[in-house]
RNA sequence: GCCGAGGUGGCAGAACGGCUAAUGCGGCAGACUGCAGAUCUGCUUCCCGGGGGUUCAACUCCCUCCCUCGGCUCCA
């Protein structure tokens, strides 16, 4: 298996991924808290790890990717108290809202939603570990994690305890030991409570993802990912929780973190109220346009959202690629040995099948075939910490040598020369999971009979030079989201994005 | 104050100790076209935050300063 190589937070640098038990990987990312609907910093994050889930996959690797929901906490109490609704409602609307826009984007390698209230026993169970072990301490119905107890902690993130400013931005808890201690559970008597040997209660923020880590993953696994917001104090906690608790150590081999999404200059988020939120984005955006766009920056660099125009730029450089992608596939269409007609939109289109065929059987060649290279170059990318821009700019590449292959001999390319140029954009489709929601290929459906029959009467006016006829005809078209484009000498029709 | 991530052309953003500093968007011109669109080709001179240093050679390594963003126990 070729090495890949991720940069490692706590490393500071790139180290080559060795997977505990390959060619197995566990894969853990810090997912969302559904009080409200979730925005396009939180997408970009999760198209990101889905990415690495596929690629890795692409790989030969045997991923699992577990991802938790935090549907236990104090603001969605909140938010249920200002509808007038049970807080269990809030989070799993919130929590559908996300899956749809998820499954809109195109993620689908998340194995396991684990959610937080699924937990609560091993929970429990954990910040036992903790007190008996000594790293925690009952304080007035509340459990606290005793920081001092676990030497190293603050290493991930840089921190030095000491150096740190309590109370810079949440109050000070009387009920600390020492002010950086942080909580497991918090008694409460409002809202969703638990029965716990310290009374009626909540989980604090950080246990439940290692409650949910070490019971599914186990006390060790290979990358953790999240937001860089969360390495401190989120991801920080993790690893004292864990650690301490089990007493293996690391709890991750690689931790991951993404820049976030500013929008206009400054961070998109939920208490700041200036988000985007992403149902309202694929409003305004393709779903493979919004994907795409989070591809725009290198995972681990701050990516600017200035706006609509924004979306406008993605969406003219995506169009490119889609239109080359598009046209091959055409060409494969045609070109597929013995294709009957269309099966129909439920069915995989045969045409689709047979290409997958020749991928099958076919050798790469990567001392002659420009496509294998490409393709190569690509993996390549993602090889060296997921470059997913580099690879998308070796496609653009890709996509001028393909149109102008097809100007120059579209019409004697062979169905393994077309399939053999699909390649690229193959592994685009598999691995960035970009090309999801592309047309059909126009054979044989209703609308394309009618199509052809109008594109017809306008071939006839355009040779008695009849023009007026033929723009009035494309115009009309063109209104019904037909795009009518005439070159060498042929007329393409496309329906619209 | 401390920790972290950044600062590259009109905009979005890559890379590498050494080749014209990717790629995309935008702009300009040409080819193709009845026109339009798509596509292709070329151009878009002055872009590496400031100052030192190391080196034959620095956007890249080191030091220092400035600026932006994030975090400092609510956040993807």
């Amino acid at each position: 298996m070729r090495e890949v190589r991720v940069h490692s937070t706590l490393a500071g640098k790139l180290v080559p991924l060795e997977p505990r038990v390959p060619p197995r990987i566990s894969l853990f990312v810090c997912g969302i808290t559904p009080y409200k609907p979730s925005h396009i910093g939180h997408a970009r994050t999760m198209v990101f790890f889905d990415v690495v889930a596929r690629f890795l996959s692409h790989l030969g690797y045997h991923v699992f990717y577990l991802q938790n929901v935090t549907d236990v906490e104090d603001k969605i109490l909140r938010q249920a108290t200002e509808e007038g609704v049970d807080p269990k409602l809030v989070s799993e609307r919130n929590f559908a809202d996300y899956l749809g826009e998820m499954n809109a984007l195109g993620v689908r390698s998340v194995n396991l939603y684990a959610r937080c209230s699924d937990y609560i026993p091993e929970i429990i169970a954990q910040i036992e570990t903790l007190i008996a072990k000594g790293h925690a301490y009952a304080s007035e119905g509340d459990v606290y994690y005793s920081v001092g107890t676990f030497p190293t902690y603050g290493r991930l993130s840089g921190q030095r305890t000491e150096e740190l400013q309590p109370g810079a931005r949440v109050e000070i808890n009387p009920k600390k030991r020492a002010p950086e201690d942080f909580a497991l559970w918090k008694s409460e008597r409002m809202g969703p409570t638990w029965e716990s040997p310290w009374g009626k209660g909540r989980p604090g923020w950080h246990i439940e993802d290692t409650a949910i880590t070490v019971n599914v993953l186990g006390p060790s696994y290979d990358i953790h990912g999240g937001a860089s917001e969360l390495k401190f104090p989120h991801h920080e906690a993790e690893i004292a929780q864990a650690e301490a608790a089990t007493g293996q150590s690391p709890l991750a081999r690689i931790w991951m973190h993404t820049g976030l999404l500013n929008m206009h200059g400054e961070k998109m988020s939920k208490s700041l109220g200036n988000v985007l939120p992403t149902g309202e984005a694929l409003r305004i955006a393709r779903p493979d346009v919004l994907r795409f766009y989070f591809m725009s920056a290198h995972y681990r660099a701050p990516l600017e959202f200035t706006g609509p125009a924004s979306f406008e730029e993605a969406e003219r450089a995506y169009q490119t690629l889609e239109g080359t992608y598009q046209r091959l596939r055409e060409a494969a269409a045609r070109l597929a040995p013995s294709a009957p007609a269309d099966r129909g939109a439920e069915a995989t289109p045969s045409w689709l099948d047979q290409v997958r065929h020749v991928e099958k059987t076919r050798v790469p060649d990567l001392a002659h075939d420009r496509g294998d290279q490409v393709t190569e170059a690509m993996v390549a990318s993602l090889c060296n910490d997921f470059s997913i821009r580099e690879a998308t700019a070796s496609l653009f590449a890709w996509s001028s040598e393909v149109n102008s292959r097809l100007a120059a001999e579209g019409d004697r390319l062979t169905f393994e020369e077309v399939v053999a140029l699909m390649g690229p954009f193959r592994f685009a489709e598999n691995v960035l999971g970009l090309f999801s929601h592309l047309g059909g290929t126009g054979n044989d459906t209703t609308l394309s009979k009618l199509v052809e029959m109008a594109l017809e009467a306008r071939t006839r006016a355009r040779a008695r030079k009849d023009y007026a006829e033929a723009d009035r005809i494309r115009d009309e078209l063109h209104a019904a989201g037909i795009q009518v484009e005439d070159s060498g000498g042929k007329v393409r029709w496309t329906v619209r994005p």
